[in-house]
DNA sequence: ACCTGAACACCGTTCAAGT
DNA sequence: ACCTGAACACCGTTCAAGT
């Protein structure tokens, strides 16, 4: 009798994890128990051999992201700080479905916990007191959470993409906006000539950001590095 | 024949979005449109008089958060957008459910784009060329939405409540956790004795941004305000 | 040990019908 | 003009049963 389709291998978590990211990297969304488990040729209810719950599901699948961002590494904790911070930006843009869950845990995972970890060794050997490493963290988090969120609304890839949406969605209003919000008329016809560019962007508030923590190190060290 | 329960007021729009975001700050989610229905005592279908669809719903919500942003306004930019910036922050932590969503919309109602001509309007006339106002604006917010974003996974109102959920939270680990993350238990048992002030936490990150963001603004002007 | 089938209590939304 | 009832195509998850 038709023996269950081509044997498929046999699932397990991490199977189970990696097919249900993949999924949601294509639809940009986490993927239902019930799609899931059709995309692993298998009944709903048997995914509850492997995760616990919806929830545990989403738990193994943000510690895969978290995998995939490089620690901080390096003499300059600046340097160091900041290509993390692309690292992180470049893994939610690969994984858009995960912004917004990487930071609302409730069970961070053993690569989550490793990458807190390893953040925070490169902030205090830096020489940032206890204090500062945490507000340091804090905002750089912050931002790059926030910018990710922001980004992953509006998904353009190129400036010119980005300056074409932002004209067209400017012509589709009605002239009296031009009089009721000129900023906001100003901004958008600029953006729609230069184009956003979301790399360029995000790298500007960074440094910022960056700047100013630098204030926040112990100044009777030495400048260097 | 028992004529329809109480005779309700007639259903609107604004009733609806209002009783919307009550629900919402109650049970901080977005309700569904049964719960919602149920609140109202009308029948689901009932409201698809008065918002298109769920997404139409969420737009009218966020909106009325919007309207409850304090505008930048003061001679001095930088403690205008200091204020607003609090301002925006206040409203997310009164309406959880928000976060995450308010720079989501596709079709931002009157209240948001009023706000954000607001801002603009801010930082253009205080010397900011279009594309600085553009950086401070982007990265501002990014911050505040990070930021909330974080705020909202550990909802304590004090720090003496945040310093003892993060001691429970160390207590429950195993012993090996103090020797594969090092860095990450000593700022848990830092913050359980001091506890962690997310309105003290805000403020200095706010103020990093806001320092670096001055340097953007054209260095010719004098340095008043 | 692992997978299945049927069922339960939910969703958002349609359509045609009531008043 | 506004509200209703029944239905459709979905959800996550339970329980008892199969192999």
């Amino acid at each position: 009798m038709a023996h269950q389709a081509p044997r498929r291998n046999r699932l397990n978590r991490d199977r189970v994890l990696r097919a249900a990211v993949a999924l949601a990297d294509q639809r940009s969304d986490v993927p239902t128990m019930r799609t899931l488990a059709q995309e692993l040729g298998v009944v709903p209810m048997a995914l509850y051999k492997h995760v616990a719950n919806k929830e545990d599901l989403v738990d193994g699948m943000i510690d895969l992201v978290f995998g995939e961002v490089a620690f901080p590494t390096g003499a300059d904790w600046k340097t160091a700080m900041r290509q993390r911070a692309i690292s992180m930006r470049q893994a939610l843009l690969r994984h858009r479905w995960a912004v917004g869950l990487m930071e609302a845990r409730m069970r961070p995972g053993p690569a989550d916990l490793r990458h807190h970890n390893a953040v925070l060794a490169c902030l205090r050997e830096a020489g940032f007191s206890f204090q500062t490493a945490v507000h340091a963290y804090s905002a750089l988090d912050s931002y790059i959470y926030g910018f990710a969120l922001q980004e992953k609304t509006f998904p353009f890839t190129t400036p010119e993409e980005s300056g074409e949406a932002v004209e067209t969605m400017l012509a589709m209003q009605p002239p009296s906006v031009a009089q009721e919000y000129p900023y906001l008329v100003e901004v958008a016809l600029e953006l729609g000539k230069s184009g956003y560019d979301y790399a360029v962007e995000f790298q500007v508030g960074l440094d910022l950001l960056l700047d100013s923590i630098d204030q926040l190190r112990p100044q009777w060290r030495s400048a260097a590095s």
